[in-house]
DNA sequence: CAGCAGATTGACT
DNA sequence: GTCAATCTGCTGC
């Protein structure tokens, strides 16, 4: 079942981080469809949490689509080459967001492979996954109802004592923000397989 | 306008 | 463990 509008309307960043694990990516680009669960998510909460690119109000043109409606992509470059996707939550003007750090493939993996050759059980971290499933910044507030991307629920239940929490990564100059235990990974003994 | 740091990754010592 | 790759935005001259 395709996620609706309302899955991301009405949770902020640490709600939908915490129930995006278990839901399925599903791409269609470039002809082939392919799909990973997720596994690994980071909450960004918004004006008032330092690691956010939107802490403090900021706008700019990579972060504008952050304070659309959610339920559309944000994808960014990060250091200049790897693109990250995140998933834009709550409402109008509020920008929060969920990185998606981590994804299991379930489908397409001819396609994902050609992509990128390496990804065979896993892709371990943001930048990669992204290349596996297609996407780019080209997909920069793309709605995640449409036709190219979307996240669904196939019925993968991760209970909430199989969830590991803990600092975001390489998140040290948010000062005290960088602390907070906005990381969420489903525990690897739990994992679906591969 | 130059310099630098950043929600990273992979190649190399 | 170290470091280059290389785009966006911020700081300071």
């Amino acid at each position: 079942m395709i996620l609706r509008r309302s899955f991301y309307l009405e949770q902020d960043a640490c709600e939908a981080a915490r129930s995006l694990l278990g839901k399925v990516i599903v791409t269609r680009i470039g002809g082939s469809v392919t799909a990973g669960l997720i596994t690994e998510t980071e909450a960004y909460m918004g004006i008032d949490d330092r690691a956010s690119h939107a802490y403090g109000g900021k706008r700019t043109n990579r972060n504008e689509v952050m304070y659309a409606r959610g339920g559309v992509a944000y994808v960014y470059i990060c250091y200049g080459i790897h693109h990250l996707f995140n998933v834009v939550v709550h409402d109008t003007e509020v920008p929060h967001a969920v990185l998606i750090r981590a994804i299991r493939p379930l489908e397409g993996m001819e396609a994902m492979l050609l992509r990128r050759p390496s990804a065979r059980d896993s892709t371990g971290g943001p930048g990669t996954l992204t290349q596996t499933l297609g996407i780019s910044v080209q997909h920069n507030g793309e709605e995640l109802t449409g036709k190219l991307i979307w996240i669904e629920d196939r019925g993968f239940v991760v209970r909430d004592r199989h969830i590991l929490t803990g600092p975001r990564i390489g998140v040290a100059y948010a000062k005290e923000d960088a602390l907070l235990p906005y990381r969420y990974r489903i525990a690897p003994s739990h994992l679906p397989l591969p």
